[in-house]
DNA sequence: GATGAATGAGGGTTCATTCAT
DNA sequence: AATGAATGAACCCTCATTCAT
């Protein structure tokens, strides 16, 4: 299936709008801002967005981790033992902030004052947790809400990590350890 | 000692630039706002703060989570369990996230795009990580570390509960399960 | 004398436009509109016309009112009475500012700003009022200048009245009677 | 009662807007060309005034002519002929007219558009009329019905006249003649 | 002929900040 | 201390026009 030349660069005005949103925020960053970033002109921005929000919208719509962890579960195997199911997604889900270093600082900080951003988060937090929970506690043998809770801390909780701690190149915490402690705790609460 | 009127309406300003910048975040508000909110006209702001940025400056100095909890440790009796323990916690830290419903999210939101407020943020989220992990371990003869993570965790995963899922009067999800979730899983953590 | 294919489409557009610039005016109207309402793309519009006041233009050289006054005057028999050739000729005036609803605001509206237009316009009133006039005045034997001024007041009249009074199918002056009312003045005037 | 600062102030912004849209029409003023007129930066305008249309308003509400037309009623003595009434109607508002050259082509343009303009337009020109008429059936003893088409025609025929024939200091149309040509015709009417 | 991507100037509006009163 | 008029830079967005395909 090849793109479109229109999807094109489409996508190339969503991931310069990644970048720069990332760095700046939302409002901090400038339609101006963008365009330079994507090598074009401020106009043309408006040929593929409605407005400044439609194309953080878009950008929202490209980018999720749920993808990733879906992947994780299907392609775990029969004899995968709890902690190592959980490493393989918590890895995942690290190895994702840290590709895109800001982008769920600058969705965080849009949900705050956006209800529809919001509202996406929500439920992709919600996808995510359910989909891993349903799946771990199907697989082990346990309650299910039980589960939900405990992966929805350990998740959000990761979030916030990132948020706080991941200053560039110099982590404040050193995520290693951060990850394995993390797994054994949540391995504990599973067990 | 009693306050002077300089102090007097410093503070006023702080309450009203607290409830302004919860309300619809910090670069949602405008000065103008603020002064109304306040009773006062725009141009007072500047008698008593520097620009915009110092007033957010000294809302966040002056409200922090840490006080109470640091009563909480102080006044702890002898015989408390563990779980008593975390309950008081949990239940100070939801308590405070309800009386300024919005001030995280503004303070988190801000930390984003302006590094001496995350630094600050952070700092402040260190000193209650450790001040509540060293009186656990201590009490309890755990792992410093090993209490720390948890402690940290849970402290962040409730922060990010409540900017997600907590709206208006109609929160996503059921709180007080929430509580008692996580009160058992973190007491099974450090069991 | 068949059209060509290029007199077609130029037509197709100049209809087009008519009707945009009518429903939204001038400056009010983009050229994508247009281009919509024709169902073509922008970029053709050039094809055709230098710019968008060159449509404008075209557009008004295409509708105008003189060529069925002309033909009243024409085909209108001998023994006419006055009042019947008033009633004939304010009729043709309603029903062309009936079909066009929009088109000689927008016409009035432009010759504001542009010097052009508003020769354009003049010249057409003045066409239009001295055809009129010495078609009147040299029939029933009357002063061409006198027959002139009640001509042009009528007629601008009508076109304020059809500006102000008529909204969409809600007229808010009924406009049988307006008309009955100013044919008898008018021909009071003249008699 | 004198006028506070700020209503003078407000006052100044109403006269250079006044000027600068009859000058340009509405939408081809900018903002900036009205801040310059009043000699003042244009951000001033909108502590004045909510936004460009805003402004447009407090002109229209400042300048109208039914005060004069009131005036003349009021003032008019016991003895008047009828032909000295409407000369003395007619020169006010031609009067009206020329000091305001572009007022009332602009009020006309942005009425097209703008159906709160319109809305207004109509109710200060039935104000007029019925006033006039009101005045005139009553002391005259005519039909007011009749009287009020009488008017209405003629001073929409005057805004038109100006519209159209008053280019500056070049009138197309000799105006003194066609004021006398249009006193006698609408007393025709009347007797 | 026809498309629609791309440009870029320019508009309305907001708002932190200053300062004369 | 307190006011609020005034500034002016910056932002989002629109749209006539051009041009490669």
């Amino acid at each position: 299936m090849t793109k479109t030349k229109y999807t094109e660069k489409r996508d190339l005005l969503i991931e310069a709008g990644l970048r720069v949103f990332s760095r700046k925020g939302f409002s901090g960053s400038t339609i101006k801002d963008i365009a330079q970033e994507a090598g074009v002109t401020s106009g043309l921005i408006y040929h593929y967005f409605d407005n400044k929000e439609d194309l953080l919208w878009g950008i929202i719509e490209e980018h999720t981790l749920n993808h990733k962890l879906y992947n994780i579960i299907k392609f775990s195997t029969e004899d995968l033992t709890i902690d190592e199911l959980l490493k393989n997604i918590l890895t995942a889900v690290f190895n994702f902030l840290k590709e895109k270093p800001y982008f769920i600082s600058m969705f965080l900080g849009e949900a705050q004052r956006n209800p529809k951003i919001r509202k996406r988060l929500i439920n992709l937090i919600r996808e995510a947790t359910e989909g891993l929970s349903y799946f771990i506690s199907n697989k082990y043998k346990l309650d299910f809400h039980y589960v939900e809770v405990a992966v929805r801390n350990t998740l959000t909780a990761s979030f916030m990590h990132h948020l706080l701690y991941m200053e560039g190149d110099n982590p404040v915490i050193n995520e290693e350890r951060y990850i394995q402690n993390t797994i054994q705790q949540l391995s504990k609460v599973l067990n």
